[in-house]
DNA sequence: CCCCAAACTGAACGATCCTTCATATTCTCA
DNA sequence: TGAGAATATGAAGGATCGTTCAGTTTGGGG
């Protein structure tokens, strides 16, 4: 939320009314859609429109143009993720690290796979624009969390965490991404799922500072 | 190379004069040098054709479309990185798996930032074709390379070798996409590289199977 | 040296696509 | 209820792009 949009970007008015509200959400849902069924190449405004069940102009007093459009759908869709990784975080307060790790792969596979196609699409589609600013929001969001749940780890302290979370959360968004991509059958990407859990606990296990067992 | 190529994707005629060869080597770099600077949506025939020095209607000569030419150009940059990896491979027969490790991560690096910007590149332009049979190919041959090679390793056996493997190759490659698209700078670049090396490193000894101390 | 095949040219065509704007419809609240 | 604001329409303009093909130039073998 607190980026700070891009100007060229930024939607052209926020609906008043509530049929607006309306066809602001069946827009973005629209554009899902085609983009899916569709493929980003195919992704037009006046398909998009026509999936929508309204006219093209209606879409253009929302969006100054659609890159506009396209930049929103990817916020939206980076802060669900984004929340999702944060909530994990905050529930895994003052845990074991095992747990941590755990809790966060699988909080950020879930996710992504709830609705696989959509991140399948999004993957993809990410050439259209140029989202780095978005990106690097939700980098930071999640690197936030994530730093501050492993410092709080019951069970271990590290020489240098900044490193560690980029490192952590680099193989796992990588990997992630990897195996959506190389559209993996579910028994092979359940496979490196639990993998990826290893492979992660492992490297703390490397990296965590040799237990003092008491610090205060 | 033992692709089998996709029927509507192959190219048009092969150069049999050597002038004609030059061209196609020229297309290709064009092609690169056009999708660098311009990015992946303005990669136009006709902007390639200008780059290359060249006509339209040369580069249909040898590519029966836009997507064909773009699909060879993946092939062949595919190629060279499978070839490279390859060679990693061969060249760490019999000796650690730490070895193994850091010299198939170090070689897939290497290859991927020699040429940084082509590498992001095509990274960024995957979407603009269904490339999936070549990347399956390129995932056969390393897999199959990175296989032979753990499985000579002098100190490791492992149960399940074509899960530890896959996921070995679906981290490392994810992470090292993950970096070029962050844009990490150096620093933090080659801190992850370092620890993504730690990482796999300790994943494998977390998998090995625990020594037996002769086999013969 | 000459001729045919290989290689190259580039204007032109058709197909999309993005965006605008003058107009029509619907909602809200005074 | 009525008027002004909010919302929606969609044909049309302008731009870009992929692809073709009739014709020209170049190269090499006989």
């Amino acid at each position: 939320m607190p980026t700070n949009p891009p100007p060229h970007l930024s939607p052209r008015k926020r609906p008043r009314q509530a049929r607006a509200a309306v066809t602001l959400d069946a827009i973005f849902e629209a554009t899902i859609q085609v983009l899916v069924s569709d493929g980003p190449r195919r992704l037009t405004t006046t398909r998009v429109a026509e999936r929508t069940g309204v006219s093209v102009g209606t879409m253009y007093q929302y969006f100054p143009h659609k890159q506009a459009l396209f930049y929103a759908l990817n916020e939206r869709y980076l802060d669900i993720v984004a929340e999702r990784v944060e909530d994990a975080c905050r529930a895994q307060q003052g845990a074991e690290v095992a747990a941590m790790v755990e809790a966060l792969v699988t909080a950020y596979w879930q996710v992504k796979t709830e609705r696989a196609e959509v991140t399948r699409a999004l993957y993809k589609s990410v050439v259209e624009l140029d989202n780095e600013p978005l990106i690097e929001a939700f980098a930071r969001r999640v690197d936030a969390a994530t730093s501050t749940m492993l410092a709080s780890a019951s069970d271990a302290d590290f020489a240098d965490l900044p490193t560690v979370v980029l490192t952590l959360l680099t193989s796992i968004f990588g990997t992630v991404r990897s195996v959506f991509e190389r559209n993996l059958p579910i028994e092979e990407a359940d496979a490196v799922l639990r993998h990826l859990v290893l492979m992660c606990n492992a490297y703390i296990r490397t990296v965590k500072l040799p237990a003092e067992c008491v610090t205060a």
